[in-house]
DNA sequence: CAGTCATTTAGCCATTTGGCTTAATATTGT
DNA sequence: ACAATATTAAGCCAAATGGCTAAATGACTG
């Protein structure tokens, strides 16, 4: 029966996006995968950077389970896009900053 | 000779700032802050906290190298205040995703 | 089916983080 | 000077993070 159980779901909404976006590594990611038109390959992103596959692979995950990705399998491949609405949470948590309340 | 050193400081920028904000307890230290003028002093902020003083001390000195708060000294009281000019480097960040550049 | 390709999962390990407690410092009031 | 106040600094420790390597999965190819 519709008891707010949204405001929890929002804070950690807000935990986990600002968490991925602690990361260098997870910012470039979004930022590649979004000048790319929107999604890429796993392999096609584990490629611009330098450090291990397996080390990129935790880093997509960490920013799926932000909802900052979602992933589709195709064939033997797993296309990643990027979730641009989900960045919007960012936007709305400065806006706090520009409501003038009170001063 | 202006050679750039630009380009890396802006990078270590988002790092530091990115890395404040992924923390809640940092998050609502900005946002009470705001809320409450823009400035408090180290006391009345660790007292919205049920953690350590000295665990807000800490966080307050992560959110200060991140250059989003400035403190100065008043007798034996020490006032932070935000500096919300530099969140604008998040909102800068996130503008990457609005141009739409060949989408 | 055997092999290769694309990718994830699991598990190890060093480093960082974020609590805590116990000093230390600096400023003010008596 | 002495005690009290406001606050940071230092150092300990458990938990989280982010690398790595080795193994597993799942799809396609001959």
């Amino acid at each position: 029966m519709a008891h707010s159980e949204q405001p929890k779901v929002r804070v950690d909404a807000y935990e986990s996006v600002f968490g991925a976006l602690a990361h260098a590594a997870r910012r470039q990611v979004l930022l590649t995968i979004y000048f790319n038109g929107g999604s890429m390959t796993a392999g096609e992103i584990a490629a611009i950077f330098e450090h291990a596959w397996q080390t990129t692979t935790r880093h997509l995950r960490v920013l799926e389970r932000a909802g900052l990705l979602t992933h589709e399998k195709r064939g033997r491949k797993r296309i990643y896009r990027i979730e641009r609405k989900r960045l919007e949470l960012v936007r709305d948590w400065l806006a706090h900053f520009s409501k003038n309340s009170m001063h």
